[in-house]
DNA sequence: TGGTCTACTGACCGCTCGTTCAGTGCCCTG
DNA sequence: CAGGGCACTGAACGAGCGGTCAGTAGACCA
């Protein structure tokens, strides 16, 4: 493969920094209230640098979006692949989570925008938002990928039937929730604590008499 | 008590239209998109007639978010306590919710937006994005009250010891999960069966063994 | 019926923000 | 060192918003 020259280098690191900036300018204010000129500032450059780079501001926030979530779906698919039986399978992609996200606290608020898209449910004409479309699709694809685990799960007899796609946006949706927990808090109990108290619950219930065959490491 | 006055008979069939025709447009375009233009003429009044009856924007906004989510509590409350073991409580609470917004679906928009303030985590000067300050306590309170039940449950042994709070943030957004879910499907299965989905998750786990003593009605 | 009062209207204002583009200065080449 | 090219700048622009207020029309009373 050809070095790369000059000239992409210096592009390459504009488009990071912007995009660096998009994403803490959009943490620390909120998707609708982070500015161009504020992630222009962020970034140490002119507002009008960030149009040789990004079409507009949609295109910014969406390739901002893009970026840190492959990130994050790197992580998660390594630690699914590692991992044998469901329950080590959950407990290896909540830690991975909880983690990235104590790495990139800033991604948070992007996130947890994923759930729903901006203006839908009737009418769909407005021009401006059509907010980050690729990112809700890759949201459902990453749904339809626990709910198959666990269809499959339910088929080896591994765990009880039920309707695997309730089920996988009741646990996703649930340790997003304290994702987000912990991102607010000041100071969060270790992760490990938090990923048990999930998995526990998810294979062996609330209730006192254990069901799960593990014990504490 | 005296009777009402005309004009206040008046007054307040304006307040509930223009509360109403608020929560639609946010429903339809999103918090964000909606703009006072567009609700008044939702409501069928020009935009300054909203003006007479809410300080600003941001009182409207919060006035109907308050006017909805009282009712939504209230629908809570009343199936709370007619339920007795914690069990039986789950049930009751999370079918009133899926029943409230089969027949609120407006509401889902300002109710998943709920979870979290628009702008914070460092700087939090701006003027303006001091959002539904009173719902968001309102939900922590809810947050609250359903991990005290759970820690008195845990006191008298009948669910395992693990912190509760963070139990009742996964259960609570488990199950809101799913309630966007069912506004956003066009056909929906019938809310018992996500209803007993999330309860025997809740109480049993997902594992072949039955641990939860009911059996199908 | 004429007069007053007031709920309501919608054109207008000031402002913010995304986007543009003529200008500027730096870097590379010959 | 001269000069052309180009990445970068930021003042200026226009669209769209929340909020205002002089004007209006209809209800009510004397």
């Amino acid at each position: 493969m050809p070095a790369k020259s000059k000239e992409e280098v210096v592009q390459e690191f504009r488009i990071h920094s912007i995009q660096d900036a998009a994403m803490r300018v959009i943490a620390r204010k909120g998707m609708a209230a982070a500015t161009m000129q504020d992630i222009a500032e962020e970034a140490g450059v002119a507002k009008g640098t960030i149009y040789l780079y990004f079409r507009d501001r949609d295109e910014l926030v969406e390739k901002t979006f893009e970026t840190a979530i492959n990130q994050l779906h790197k992580r998660i698919d390594e630690a699914w692949l590692t991992a044998g039986s469901f329950e080590e399978k959950l407990r290896a992609i909540l830690a991975a989570k909880f983690i990235f996200f104590r790495e990139n606290r800033e991604f948070f608020r992007l996130y947890a925008s994923l759930r729903l898209p901006e203006g839908t449910l009737s009418d769909e004409r407005r021009d401006r938002q059509r907010r980050s479309g690729s990112c809700q699709a890759q949201y459902r694809a990453r749904i339809d990928l626990m709910a198959q685990t666990l269809g499959e799960a339910m088929e080896r007899g591994d765990i009880r039937r039920m309707n695997p796609h309730r089920l996988a946006i009741f646990i996703i949706e649930g340790s997003n929730a304290l994702v987000i927990e912990r991102v607010m808090e000041d100071q969060s109990p270790p992760e490990a604590e938090d990923v048990e108290l999930i998995t526990s619950v998810i294979t062996g219930g609330i209730s006192t008499r254990k069901s799960s065959k593990r014990s504490t490491h």
